[in-house]
RNA sequence: GCGGAUGUGGCGAAAUUGGUAGACGCACUAGACUUAGGAUCUAGCGCCGCGAGGCAUGGGGGUUCGAGUCCCUCCAUCCGCACCA
């Protein structure tokens, strides 16, 4: 019998859509567009396991899906292959990173088109080609040349900045820039030196150049950005991070705080996801105020959201860091101070975040003058109290907020309530109900009219402003490292200048070694010639020493899908104008505070710029949840024997059950209770396996080690039974390993955990595709739950998803293998079989519930098959549904059935809904001679209608108090309708 | 601490969004056909009960004729942020 053979099939088709190009995709206005994207894979030295493509082959379905709906699909995959895996690896071996990286994406490769992806690999993209890298570095330059204009709200060129400089000044430039930046006048601006004018550019700049405290990894010998540090370690690795002053590249994004708030409500990505890019930006709506320090004229700004609350402030309290600190620090404090300054400065950031508990803070000696009510205010020091956030100064109103109620009491510091009737003897009140108690200009009020009126008193006054304040800082946008985009800059007098357009891209040079310099330099600057020489000049400049971060390369990287090829521009108007933006996003939730914000910032930024139409790049994301690895285990009996090594004894496991059964462990050894079943089957096995090797000695003493278990190849496992030859031969140790069995097996343990080499439970795609096939392998990624779940691979299932498919290819043969599909009618009840699965399977594919619409298709083919149906006309609407699934067993199908050219040029079958439902029946029934109530319920259903009558006249009377309702639609025992 | 999500058989999970809970698949049990079965087919499979029937969607309470679904409350697990004024 000729049965389905899927190595054959898929080989034939995969090549067929290679020689065909079948899904190239270019620009073709005729058609309606359809992007559907995967987040593009670092191609790691591991290669591929399981877990990678279940978003692809998501993402494949539905490109296949909306291919035959007649939608023209971009459905494109490269490679996101910068990073530093691949030169960690090459600092260790000298391997060049670029060599490393070819390996592995060309094993990625393999490993992909051996599943079957509709991909048009003609658009491949690679993050570390020149070719590529060119743009980034173009993308980069236009940050450079940028700033952002408030008034209009968008970034412009720094030239129209500099027109306005020369015209007036900065007097009435509002701008996105550093607040530090010095006001001047047109004539100020002229006389100023290339140095000064350049260093004031810098200021406003979108990419920019200043010291800054970064996030510094010793062990990386790089800066990070906040995203890619964890809890005070690194995200890469778990090195620890430490806080230092450099000068370092940023990327102006808090200039798009707003936009990329805003943005987030127009979007169809998951609410958590937005909920956590909401509170990445943190926005915070509050109040300014400037507070003036006692006998002098040095203010101290600050912001507060509980600015109705200032009656209750009793003191203020400073960063460590705070400029003012030296200034206003008196001659008596002054010691405690600087120790206090000191301290905090050695604190590393690990430090400062597991001592956010302990109260700590030095007085200044200095006073500050209450705005409102004239009261003399301490003022405190206190690393409570965050440089970064804000002004690095608040105003302590301990009656209200938490920290500053226990460091008030903890330096015994004045307490006011705010609100009336409120108890604040054990802990501060932060809520906003009730009225204000405080004698003075806000006697009286309620929260939203004591922040009104406060705000006003600060602007008549002139001390202050509403003021809106976002969590989000720029981000860094430097590594010393060597396996990244050259940032195109060069410098003269130590000034940054941009590489010329015409001059990009500026290739990575070649270096002996992948460290530091012995200057501390970055990697590049071992370098020989790193120097660029400017268009007419004979001198040549040093480049800059750093690389671009990880993420520049994928900030932008759908667009360059487009138009892959172009020399001319990142994408041309035309590609970009048909694509516009992604339809469908799939990818991890990792991404949310890293490349998902800053593509949107790019996106927002090249929008601006009138370089791309969409202000959103990601029309609607989906997070596929990670398939976790399903580690098994083995327990080793470790145990002596008097007077020998345990060296010499083979090894002993002991059955999992057996384990659980084990008396008690103590002090990591076993005490053997010989009542206990399971232990004396141990104490007795164990006796006869050390007797054999020792003869004279056939006791033991102590046995330990059984609590965790070993990780053992899952490959030598089926179905947590594992299979002991395979064991023996993993490695020569365990060659003469004995086994204690329970019912003459050995059962492991097991535990969920990532994939990873290193606890054997990686499952290769390669492995399942030889044994079952990619279009099973494609659906049971599918079956095995939701999307956006996290979920255990476990390779058993798959044998009723290959059942499926070969019963599938069944209903085409016949017991001989011949091909044989009859042209008769179908039957009513096999129209309806195909008429509801082709809705629920488009219903479902629209909606990303895959896991069901293989459900359905299963029943389909499991009814179809009990009819023995072989009917052309419902089984080439069952191929056409189950081809974006199982697309080689499809064609092959497809063309069996005499059709040409592949089931990418068909289309998708609509479903007719007078199949589902035949017809149904409206019974009139009276109930009390009043009310008149219509039963309607499909044929097929068996209905006693003297039951529906009683249970009618029951709750309807109920219901409607007696009132008669105009109308009740009931089916069997469901009341579906009432209108009174 | 703040924010978000999830909780249904032995397991992965369904449930038309308030209407017969557990579809579909795995595992398991029994039978058939087989030289054999890790093949195929048939039947069974939430729990208690011989049965009629009763009890079941993390626990408790509520709304409703009717609740896995809505409301309140508690518990557990996971994720994100974390001194953000």
């Amino acid at each position: 019998m000729a049965e389905y053979n899927f190595s054959e099939i898929e080989k034939k088709w995969q090549e067929y859509w290679k020689v065909n190009k079948t899904f190239k995709a270019e620009v073709d206005t005729s058609k309606p567009k359809f992007y559907a994207l995967d987040m593009f894979p670092y191609p790691s030295g591991a290669g591929l396991h399981v877990g990678h493509p279940l978003g692809y082959i998501a993402s494949d379905i539905v490109s296949r899906y909306k291919r035959i709906k007649g939608f023209n699909v971009l459905h494109p995959m490269g490679f996101d292959a910068f990073g530093l895996p691949a030169e960690q690896y090459a600092i260790q071996t000298g391997q060049h990173p670029a060599i490393t990286t070819e390996t592995n994406i060309n094993r990625y490769k393999e490993q992909l088109k051996n599943i079957g992806f509709s991909f048009d690999w003609d658009k491949e993209v690679r993050t570390c080609d020149p070719a590529y890298y060119k743009w980034s570095q173009w993308i980069f330059l236009q940050l450079f040349g940028s700033w952002y204009n408030k008034d209009s709200d968008k970034a412009e060129s720094i030239d129209s900045l500099i027109a306005i400089f020369e015209k007036e000044g900065n007097a009435n430039v509002h701008a996105v820039c550093d607040d530090d930046t010095p006001a001047f006048t047109a004539a100020e601006w002229k006389a100023f030196t290339e140095k000064e004018r350049q260093t004031i550019l810098l200021n406003y700049r979108l990419t920019y150049l200043s010291e800054t405290t970064v996030n510094w990894c010793p062990a990386l010998g790089t800066v990070l950005s906040n995203d890619e540090v964890k809890e005070g370690f690194s995200e890469r690795g778990g090195h620890p991070v430490e806080r230092k002053l450099m000068p370092q590249w940023s990327m102006r994004i808090t200039a798009y705080a707003e936009k990329l708030l805003q943005g987030l409500n127009k979007i169809d990505w998951p609410e958590p996801l937005k909920e956590m890019q909401r509170n990445w930006i943190g926005k915070s709506i509050g109040a300014e105020m400037d507070v003036q320090v006692e006998g002098s004229d040095k203010l101290i700004k600050i912001f507060t959201t509980r600015i109705d609350t200032v009656y209750g402030l009793t003191f203020m309290v400073l960063a460590p860091e705070h400029e003012l600190v030296s200034e206003i620090t008196t001659a008596d404090q002054k010691a405690e101070v600087e120790k206090y300054v000191a301290e905090a400065k050695n604190k590393s950031e690990r430090d400062r975040m597991t001592n956010v508990k302990t109260v700590s803070g030095a007085f200044t000696g200095a006073y500050a003058v209450h705005p409102f009510s004239g009261e003399k205010l301490p003022i405190w020091i206190a690393d409570y109290v965050l440089a970064g956030y804000g002004t690095g100064a608040i105003m302590a109103v301990p009656g209200g907020d938490q920290r500053d109620y226990d460091f008030a009491k903890h330096f015994g510091l004045q307490i006011l309530p705010v609100f009336e009737n409120t108890d604040i003897s054990e802990e501060a009140n932060p809520t906003k109900e009730g009225k204000i108690i405080n004698e003075g200009l806000l006697y009286g009020l309620t929260h939203e009219e004591g922040v009104k009126k406060a705000i006003e008193f600060l602007e008549e006054k002139g001390i202050g402003t509403g003021k809106t304040n976002y969590r989000l800082r720029d981000a860094i946008f430097a590594r010393q490292r060597y396996w990244g985009e050259p940032v195109p800059i060069y410098f003269k007098d130590g000034l940054p200048y941009p590489v010329a357009i015409e001059d990009l891209p500026v290739v990575l040079p070649e270096i002996d070694k992948y460290l530091p310099t012995e200057d501390g330099d970055p990697p590049l600057g071992r370098a020989t010639d790193f120097t660029y020489t400017p268009k007419g000049e004979t001198e040549s400049y040093p480049l800059e020493l750093s690389t671009m971060p990880g993420w520049a390369g994928s900030s932008w990287y759908w667009y360059r899908y487009m138009d892959a090829h172009n020399e001319e521009a990142f994408v041309s108007d035309e590609a970009q104008s048909y694509w516009k933006d992604v339809d469908l996003y799939i990818g991890g939730s990792e991404h949310a505070t890293g490349h998902l914000l800053y593509s949107r910032f790019w996106n927002k930024f090249l929008h601006d710029l009138g370089l791309v139409g969409e202000n959103e790049p990601f029309k609607k994301l989906v997070n596929q949840g990670m398939i976790q690895g399903r580690s098994n285990f083995v327990y080793r009996l470790r145990y002596e024997v008097h007077g020998v090594a345990t060296i010499d004894l083979p090894q002993i496991f002991i059955s999992k059950g057996l384990v659980d059964k084990i008396t008690k462990i103590e002090n990591g050894k076993v005490r053997m209770d010989l009542h206990n079943e399971a232990d004396q089957i141990i104490v007795s096995k164990t006796q006869e396996i050390v007797g054999k090797v020792f003869p004279d000695k056939g006791y033991t003493s102590g046995y330990e080690g059984l609590k965790n278990g070993i990780h053992v190849d899952v490959s030598h496992v089926d179905n947590d039974v594992l299979d002991i030859e395979a064991f023996k031969n993993w490695r020569p140790d365990l060659k003469e390993a004995e086994f204690i069995l329970e019912d003459g097996k050995y059962i492991c343990g097991y535990e969920v955990e990532k994939m990873s080499k290193s606890k054997y439970n990686v499952v290769n795609p390669d492995d399942i595709i030889e044994k079952y096939g990619a279009d099973t392998l494609r659906m049971y990624e599918m079956f095995l739950g939701p999307l956006e779940q996290f979920k255990p691979w476990n390779t058993h299932g798959i044998d009723g998803v290959f059942k499926f498919l070969r019963k599938a290819w069944r209903l085409f043969h016949d017991a001989d293998g011949n091909f044989v599909v009859s042209d008769a009618a179908p039957s009513p009840d096999e129209q309806k079989i195909i008429h509801k699965t082709i809705k629920k399977v488009q219903e479902d594919i629209e909606g990303l519930a895959l896991n069901t619409s293989v459900s359905a298709m299963m029943i389909a083919v499991n009814e179809l098959t009990a009819l023995k149906c072989n009917k052309r006309e419902v089984l080439e609407k069952l191929v056409l549904i189950l081809s974006p699934f199982a697309p080689h067993i499809s064609e092959e199908l497809w063309e069996k059935l005499g059709h040409q050219g592949g089931v990418s040029v068909s289309n998708y079958p609509t479903y007719d809904e007078s199949f589902l439902v035949e017809a149904s029946h409206e019974y009139p029934v009276s109930i009390n001679g009043k009310v008149r109530v219509k039963l309607s319920f499909p044929v097929d259903q068996d209905v006693k209608e003297i039951e529906t009558e009683v249970l009618a006249h029951e709750i309807v009377q109920k219901w409607t108090n007696g009132k008669p309702p105009k109308k009740v639609i009931i089916v069997p025992k469901r009341i579906i309708n009432v209108v009174v």
